[in-house]
Parts: structure tokens; C-alpha cells; sequence
DNA sequence: GCGGACTGGTGCAACGATGCACCGCATGCT
DNA sequence: AGCATGCGGTGCATCGTTGCACCAGTCCGC
């Protein structure tokens, strides 16, 4: 049984319109979809009249399923629960919606196996545009599809060797981001810096600490002497959410040392507010006994106490980028090559960082 | 030109199927639907290894052409980057995963224009189901295509009297939440309380007010001594991560006066940081000088310092709920009556109250 | 031995939009 | 007159799936 005769709704038709209008579908059509350089004013007239009247809305499966084309795009993220997700989901959204896309959400929960169905199932629905934010440092569980036209954007992470040759890759550069948060607490006359993360287990997190080196070396100090916190269980402390506890153990660990670290740059924002809660835990006070620096620029970094000195990422601007390369991809033809966008992160000094108060 | 042509990709169709089954489509189609109670095991068989063989996905456009129906629901959020609807989406994902179903994400941004263009563009689309997360008093808006078929699900949001028979609403209760969080602070020995929200332009929030009430009542204290806190601007100041903003402000008036309150019950964790945050500002330590009581239970709660008392609403099971209520309404025949369903919120003590410390 | 029921399928006309191939007519050019 | 060209459209097959109507064959009871 239909819907519509259930519910004895009718939707308009192409063939309603048509006839309101006195002309053939195929006119209607044609005026739809931009072929109507040749068509006297009036025709068209007549037919926008009709449409609004009738208030036609063209129906995209039968549009879809006649061009192959459609205006879907999909999204996997670890996780929207997870706000630097969450600005990401609303910004390619909002990206979206200006052309007249959608988003079709996808929570892959870093499970590997949950983000390939959700590939498999995106394109089974017609989606052929992707922005892909990967736990995996390789994207081969992907690969059948990409080579069936799947277009795939990869966000937040890096080009790799083994990368499809068509994809591309949309990042902040996390290598100067850290540098740039270590710089600033050297500048503050830090000297014992202590790096807080999960495993080094993604691209970016790799990045993230190499930037980190950087900076103590550009200072003249001993990378070698700093101290890298516990990395946690291994591989799987990959959390988002989790990510403060994390940062909450490991700043635990920290104070408990003969000699704790006077600042401390974490993995990300969550990690950060975590890490602060454990110096909390142990009598320390953020921002002023140890300076703490985030990554991301989470919305809660600015309503934290004390709120958080970060390195943003400019999410407006790259959710953008994204969207953009992947709708060129599709709309265009030709062949078409990967690339690697990486946008430059931006210090943003708040109150939990100072100089060192011994 | 078809997308397909150009990749030279050719999907599998059910014809292939057929054939390389030795069946004609309508058997395929039958096995797919579940039309296979008077098949020969042996066919049936057939049919499974072609189309695991040929990895055939059904054409979802060419289905839902042909049916009306599809699987995909919509929802529609003031936000994502905010926390809490974050949390409302990835759960309600969730859920509908589990039962083959999508989720089409909106961010409305709290703007009623956006949100009835959405709406519209979900039924172009075919979907049929919507969560939605109005900030509308009223759902005039879509009653047209409520009207078409459309079945509507609202959440945070009780149900008024001009709704449409047929919606559902999914809320927890505010008004016995915020009297939970009151009757707390009574218990430990508060008599100064304040209410800090912004306009009471929304249900839940006259019903969070309407709790705060009943909770002084029943201690025996006066409502109508109890402070208010300035309500902002006036109906405009509706903002999700704003409503911090607020909570500072009002913190700031409510310590500037000659007997301040000693305890003070927020409208939402966002607008509790806040309150916090304009404690510091004034000299006091929330937790101890003042206790704060949020309602929400996001993420951050458990973060902050102090960990934040809060009236936590089950968006698991809130999320869970939504889903199946939309589902069971999508796919049964038949007339549907409207429901409300009213959760129980929990109260979680942590840290930000305590007796008055006078 | 003939009507009826059951079995294991198949045929076919949709669903709504698309866009190529084509059409009749008017005008211009030689 | 004879042909090309431009104009303003229209006809029709097609996309992949569905599910009702139908079919040929077998078996049963009387």
C-alpha cells in the first residue's frame, strides 16, 4: 500500500505543473533545469506561476534515479557528541545548504568496521560525495568504492603514501599549531614542558608532538628532557569524550613527580579540561601553578574557569574548503587529482597559561 | 552525462541478479521483501549466492520511487555544536542504525524561516518522519504537511494545546527536574535561593520555573520572596551557548545585592557555568560561598571545577524513544493518536552545592 | 474426469523526472 | 523555388524496483 493513498495526500507532479500550465512536462523540465535560453518569457512565466500555485517540489528519487546524480553528501565523524565534531557537522552543513545540499550524518564511533558499512551504505544510497574523518591511518577499507567514483574527502588528517589518488586531504597544520602553543609558553619563561596525549596513534597526533619538539629545540631546550606523559592503555584510548580522562589521569601522574612540569601541552581541548581537572584533583591550580594549552578551540574552551589557552582550527573556513573540493569533484568531470589543504591554526591566549609562579 | 557512464562503474541491478540466478526480477523482488514464504529453498538459494556474488545493494531512489516509502528520518536541531543536541543526535543515530534506518541532520540555528525550509526540503526528499527541536512555541509552520502525512515528533518540548492531533512529544519533566534540584538545596539548608533563566519564552522553561516554585513551597519558604534573576533582554535571548553569557550577568547582579542568595538553581548547565564564572568575577566561589544546581547533564558538567549538581535528563533512552515512536508511526497503517511521553529526570550531585556556608 | 485449490513462480504497468531527437513554422539567403 | 538555419517547444524511451494479477502445472476429492 502507498503512503499517499493512505494518507490521501497527493504530490504534485512535473505532469500537474505541466498541464497548469499549458505545456508538456518535458518544458517544465526543461525550464527546471536551466535549458530555457530558448523559451519565450511568457512560457515561462506561466510555468513559475503554476509551479508556486501548486507549490511543485520536484521529486528526488525520480531525479535521482534518472540522472544518477544527487544533492546528498555524507558525513562520518567519531562522534557529534563531541563538540569539535559537532562544529564541524554544522559548519559543512551550513556549507551544504548554501547549494542546496544535504548532510547525511554518520557517528562511525571509531569502530573501523562501522565506518566502512556506513561508506557501503552511503553509496547504496546514491551518495557519491564523502567527507571522511578517519581514525585509520589507512584508508584501504575504502578503496573498492573510491575506484567505483566514490569521491572521498579526507578531514583532519593528513595525506598519507598508500592514499587513493583522487583524495583529498583537509587539515589544519598540526605540526605549527603545537609549535606555536610551545613557543608560547617558553616565552612565558617555561622550561619543564610536559606533552599529554593518547597513544601517537593517527597522523595528526604524530604531527602534534613533532611540533611540540620543535618548539622546546627552537627554545634551546632539551626535547629529550621532557617529559611525555603516560600514554594510557594503548592503542585503543582513542576516546573523544574519553579524551579527558585521559588528560585527568595523566595530569594525576604529573603532579606526583619530584619534579612536575610548570606547563603542559595537550593532545586537544578535551584533553585540556581533563588534564586541568587532575591538577585540580591535586591541589594545583590551572593556570596558575601549571599553564595547560588546548588544541581545537572548542566552543567550552572560552566558558571553562579558567578558560583555556588553545590553538584553533579554523573550522568555518575548512568545513568550506571541504565542501567546496568535494562538490567540484562531483559536479565536474574529467579526472580529477588529489590534493592537500592545510590551513594555518591560530594561537588563542586565554588564562590558563602565565608565567611560571616559582 | 551519467555519473555512471563516466566512471564506467556499473552498478548491479536486480536484473543481473535475476539472471545470473536463473529467476525473473519479480523473484528477487520477492526475496527482498520478504514475499518468500512459497519459494523452493533451492531458488531461494540461487538467488542469495547471485546476489553475494555480484555484491547487489537495491537502488534506494528506484525503491522509494516505487514505494513512497524510505528509511531515512530527519532531524532537526537548534544546533549540533552545542553539546547537548550533539548528544540527542549521535543517540538518536543510534538508534535508528540499529533498525536499518538514516539520519538527515538539520541545524535550524534557531531561526523559525530556517526551520520551515528544512522541513519543506525533508518531504521533497521523501522523508516522512522529523524529530524536531523547536524553539517555536507554537507548530503552525508545518501543520500543512502534517496535514499531507508528515508525522512529527517533537522533543524538549511538551505538548500544547493547538498541536496537531497526531504529534508526539518527547520530554522529560521539567517542572518535577527543577523542583528535584530545589527541594536539594532546601534539604542542605538553603532559604535564599534565585531562579536564573532567560525570558521564559519556551514550555520547559516556564515548567522549570513552575518546579522551582513548587520546590520552595513544599520547604515551606516563600516564592515570592525567592529572587528571580533579571531575564535578560527580553524573547530574543533564546541562544544555546549565549545562555552562559546570561548566567554571568545575572550572577553578577545577584552578588551585588545586600543580602545575596546562597543558593541558585539555573536553567541549563550552560547558563550554570555561566552563573559560575560571574560568582568568580564577584569574589565568590561557587560550591562554596553559593551553590549552583544546572539541568542537562552535558558532558562538561563533570569536567568544570566545581563538578557541576545537575538535573540530568536520559537522552539515551529520550533518543531511543523518539526513534521508535517515529518508526512504529512511519511504518503501520492506520489512524495514529498523538502522546506525550514525559521522562524522569535524575538528580546528580557533585560538587557545586553544599550547606550554606553562613 | 472434472472442478477447485495449491504451488512456485512470472509479466507488466507503473512511480516521476529527464534530455536527446525531433517537429512544424517562419525567416533569410542565393 | 529550394535549402539552410533558428525558434520554441514536444514525444518518448528510460532509470531500477515493486507488487498485483495472472499462469501453467500438479494433486486431491468425489
Amino acid at each position: 500500500m502507498r503512503k499517499n493513498a493512505r494518507v490521501g495526500m497527493s504530490e504534485v507532479t512535473i505532469q500537474q505543473v505541466a498541464t497548469e500550465a499549458g505545456v508538456s512536462p518535458s518544458t517544465v523540465s526543461n525550464l527546471l533545469n536551466g535549458r530555457n535560453h530558448r523559451m519565450l518569457p511568457e512560457t515561462r512565466q506561466r510555468i513559475e506561476t503554476a509551479i508556486d500555485k501548486l507549490g511543485y517540489r520536484p521529486n528526488r528519487a525520480a531525479r535521482q534515479l534518472r540522472t544518477g546524480r544527487n544533492t546528498t553528501i555524507g558525513l562520518v565523524v567519531p562522534s557529534v557528541g563531541n563538540p569539535f565534531w559537532g562544529a564541524l557537522a554544522r559548519y559543512l552543513e551550513s556549507a551544504a545548504l548554501a547549494e542546496g545540499y544535504h548532510v547525511l550524518l554518520c557517528n562511525s564511533e571509531r569502530d573501523p568496521r562501522r565506518e566502512r558499512d556506513y561508506i557501503d551504505e552511503l553509496w547504496a544510497d546514491g551518495v557519491h560525495g564523502v567527507v571522511l574523518c578517519s581514525s585509520l591511518p589507512s584508508l584501504e577499507h575504502v578503496m573498492p568504492l573510491v575506484e567505483r567514483g566514490l569521491q572521498l574527502v579526507a578531514f583532519d588528517r593528513t595525506s598519507q603514501a598508500g592514499d587513493p589518488a583522487s583524495l583529498v586531504s583537509i587539515s589544519v597544520d598540526n605540526a605549527i599549531g603545537s609549535q606555536l602553543a610551545t613557543q608560547h609558553l617558553t616565552e612565558l619563561g617555561h622550561t619543564r614542558l610536559a606533552f599529554v596525549s593518547g597513544a601517537l596513534a593517527s597522523v595528526n597526533r604524530k604531527e602534534r608532538y613533532r611540533g611540540f619538539v620543535a618548539g622546546l629545540e627552537q627554545a634551546g631546550l632539551d626535547p629529550e628532557a621532557a617529559l611525555r606523559a603516560p600514554t594510557g592503555s594503548g592503542a585503543d584510548d582513542f576516546g573523544d569524550v574519553e579524551a579527558s580522562e585521559l588528560g585527568r589521569a595523566a595530569a594525576a601522574e604529573l603532579v606526583a613527580l619530584d619534579e612536575p612540569p610548570t606547563a603542559i601541552v595537550a593532545i586537544n581541548d578535551m584533553c585540556a579540561l581533563g588534564v586541568c581537572r587532575g591538577l585540580r584533583d591535586g591541589g594545583l591550580e590551572p593556570g596558575k601553578d601549571v599553564s595547560v594549552v588546548g588544541f581545537d578551540d572548542i566552543v567550552l574552551a572560552d566558558l571553562y574557569a579558567p578558560t583555556l589557552t588553545t590553538v584553533r582550527q579554523p573550522m568555518r573556513e575548512m568545513a568550506a574548503a571541504a565542501f567546496s573540493q568535494l562538490r567540484a569533484r562531483l559536479d565536474d568531470s574529467g579526472p580529477t587529482q588529489g590534493q592537500s589543504l592545510l590551513f594555518r591554526p591560530e594561537l588563542i591566549v586565554r588564562e590558563s597559561t602565565g608565567a611560571p609562579s616559582t
